[in-house]
DNA sequence: TTCCTTGCAAACGATTTGCATTGGA
DNA sequence: TCCAATGCAAATCGTTTGCAAGGAA
């Protein structure tokens, strides 16, 4: 993920977060933020648990993910396949964006300067303003061919 | 959609795309197209079942939006909630970006001047560039609150 | 006649839920 | 002790597919 705090902070944050939200940090859902630690991108439910530090029934799984989307610890996408993937939020990663090759599928975490990520949400505020939307943030999505499938082509 | 190239030479553009693809224009097919034509924004397999003009089975309806995927008529969008919503494809009705309602889940289409969306693509080629990525394409969600779910609060 | 298209029902896969059991504060 | 958390199996739901019937070239 983006440039994620120092890892074992993380746990600390989660944490804390849950217990503000009355919830326990178990040793499952420990095991599920340790798994996401590892990832470069959002991650769906089948990935994760395919993860050896994982090893938790796929039904768990899923409660803990909607727990975690529950308290803001992790945010849902849903890729051109309809599955959900999972990443943390924000809040724990920093903003950020993603490059998704529309060869493999692939999705990579991409920070974007400060500056200019500023002027992409000007524009976006003034463009949703227009529409009389309030805008509370924008999504900027660079799609396009990955270095992989690139070479194999 | 925004602003759709008028409305009955969109018939006309599908049918000629589908005979490039040796596929048939049926009525079916052209009551999901009359279905799709009356949205402003993307829309699911069972919001088109309802509309009125459009009474075909599921399964057919299904069959369509795959075959109007495939033929690039349609493009397929994956919500928060999952579920797959389709729109004519940009090359029927412009280059557009989406508002979304993070309150109510609302979808609506939101043209960008051309000198703004030049603007956005650049960034996009960069940021991609950045990664290796060959970039193709850029998207640009604007979240916020619609006005019926700002007025409601 | 030939092949595409359709309808219906059954199959699928991701995700959710009911319920009895376990475990942590 | 007590209620949240877990595991398993069964249920859901959107979507896909097999197969036989219908229709256009």
């Amino acid at each position: 993920m983006a440039a994620v705090k120092e890892n074992p902070e993380i746990h600390e944050m989660v944490r804390r977060r849950l217990t503000d939200n009355e919830v326990r940090y178990t040793s499952g859902r420990r095991s599920v933020v340790t798994a996401i630690l590892v990832a470069t991108g959002p991650r769906s439910a089948a990935e994760l648990a395919a993860e050896p530090t994982c090893n938790l029934p796929i039904s768990s799984l899923y409660r803990t993910l909607s727990v975690f989307e529950e308290a803001s610890i992790l945010r849902k996408h849903h890729g051109s396949d309809g599955v959900a993937r999972y990443e943390l939020d924000e809040w724990l990663t920093g903003h950020h964006h993603h490059l998704v090759c529309v060869s493999c599928g692939l999705i990579e975490d991409i920070e974007v300067p400060d500056d200019i990520d500023q002027e992409v949400h000007e524009i976006a505020t003034k463009i949703g303003a227009a529409a009389g939307f309030r805008v509370i943030d924008h999504v900027l999505e660079v799609e396009g061919v990955c270095v992989n499938c690139e070479s194999e082509s």
